[in-house]
DNA sequence: CCTCAAATGAAACTATGTATCATTTGTAAT
DNA sequence: ATTACAAATGATACATAGTTTCATTTGAGG
């Protein structure tokens, strides 16, 4: 586990130094810490476990991680952001509101449905968000059980 | 116009104190700035237009009007929440980029979609949040023409 | 081992709220 | 009309999430 997420952080370091980003100490640390996350995140958890790493620094390089593709940001219900990794293009999540837990949803299937539902309205698609709130498995299992 | 505003801010007002609100002066302030707004808005900007009432009145007059579902918050796309009126119940938004004009979309058939794709992943789905990008009919007209 | 742009960290600032608490005000009962 | 009192307000401080500024440091190429 620890090795995979090694290996991740090392994919997203190479990513960056790809596209010109100098490979920094601060900023090796943030990926490593984004890379061993296992939920999505905020900003101030990652500062709260790197507390060497200036806090400019680490909301720059999540800003940083976001843009090149490498992190995404999701809404939790309340209205909150957070960030998560981002294996994929474009795609949505299935957030648990129990565990927290989040699956990515592929193979966005709505996009026809809102060509269909929108041209109604003249109204020329660029982008959607959606999340998906609701429980995951084991969460679902596990209220059934207690009950 | 201002007088189906007008209307509309009584009627607000009847909502708040049958469910027990009282009618106060900054109350009744903050309700006619929201029901004047022709696009969705950010607190600060009824603030700046009610410089006499409270921060912390507006503020708490906008989480009340939320709470009693007379309004709703949209996301944009860089991730501000705006607030809007809610005329109906779950509805969804489609935000033209360019002129901030936001249209409900009502009849939300992507709960089908959503209900088939999220059932392969065992997933139970309690909410969604869904936001629409791009250009209304006016916008898209305008570019054209300019083209 | 220089050089210099890129990156950092400290600190101040912005935006968007929430919490506290002494004072004011609507409302219902008299 | 007066009063009583909970509800609401406003000032202020605090919280969270992030951006900006700028003097200093550092990584990478020559």
């Amino acid at each position: 586990m620890a090795r995979r997420n090694n290996s991740l952080a090392a994919q997203i370091l190479e990513t960056l130094e790809e596209q010109g980003y100098r490979a920094t100490f601060p900023r090796q640390a943030v990926v490593n810490a984004v890379a061993y996350q296992d939920k999505h995140f905020t900003a101030e958890e990652i500062r709260q476990q790197l507390p060497k790493v200036g806090r400019a620094t680490i909301y720059r390089s999540l800003k940083m991680l976001v843009e090149t593709g490498i992190l995404c940001r999701v809404m939790l219900e309340e209205g909150n952001l957070h960030y998560q990794l981002s294996h994929h293009g474009h795609h949505h999540h299935l957030l648990c509101v129990e565990c927290g837990a989040s699956q990515d949803l592929m193979g966005c299937d709505i996009e026809d449905v809102l060509t269909t539902v929108t041209a109604a309205h003249d109204f020329q698609i660029s982008s959607h968000w959606l999340e998906v709130y609701g429980r995951c498995r084991n969460c679902t299992q596990k209220a059934q059980t207690a009950a």
